[in-house]
DNA sequence: TATATATTTAGACAAATATCTAAATGTTTT
DNA sequence: AAAACATTTAGATATTTGTCTAAATATATA
């Protein structure tokens, strides 16, 4: 839990989460997205996926990042304990 | 949004939101519960405050937090554009 | 009015975070 | 095999964050 609420307390991964809900993206398409080095990109991609947010499938020489919609049942479920 | 991400992104806090979920408090009851200085949890209070995730009612010389629930709203649509 | 109680504000400090550039790794193409 | 491309890793640095102690503010009580 500690690591998803961290995950998403940034606002670039937010929109990098945005990103990859409308589709998968390599990592460079990705960071073409932001006004940012790739390097912080790529950090940003590896907090995600600590979190379990996203997965990374190598696809030659591409990383192609997905989202993953199952972990954000956790933040809901947490959530939804605060719904009077 | 970013002020609540920022506000959930920390145990001590979720902990603080957890305990007025069942019951308004006052800072010095929520500070005995932490095994952490007051003007520490004071400082949490601000952020959870500031985020809007709880109010404040001064009572005399003590002043009571409750959790305003209408904010988790927010966060639960959020994340709920990620449901496939 | 003096003292005790409740809470916050101020200031300091160590740890965590976001960012960058440079270098390394791995893959494809010529 | 060399060059080009995609991405990450390493290391540096400035900013933000969480915590503390000491002091300030405000209210209640003796």
């Amino acid at each position: 839990m500690n690591d998803i609420f961290k995950a998403l307390n940034d606002a670039t991964r937010r929109e990098i989460l945005e990103l990859l809900k409308t589709k998968d993206m390599s990592a460079g398409e990705i960071a073409d997205q932001f006004n940012m080095s790739k390097p912080s990109i790529s950090h940003h991609l590896d907090i995600l996926k600590r979190a379990d947010l996203i997965t990374a499938e190598k696809s030659g020489q591409f990383i192609f990042y997905s989202i993953n919609t199952t972990i954000m049942e956790d933040v809901l479920q947490w959530i939804l304990t605060f719904k009077k």
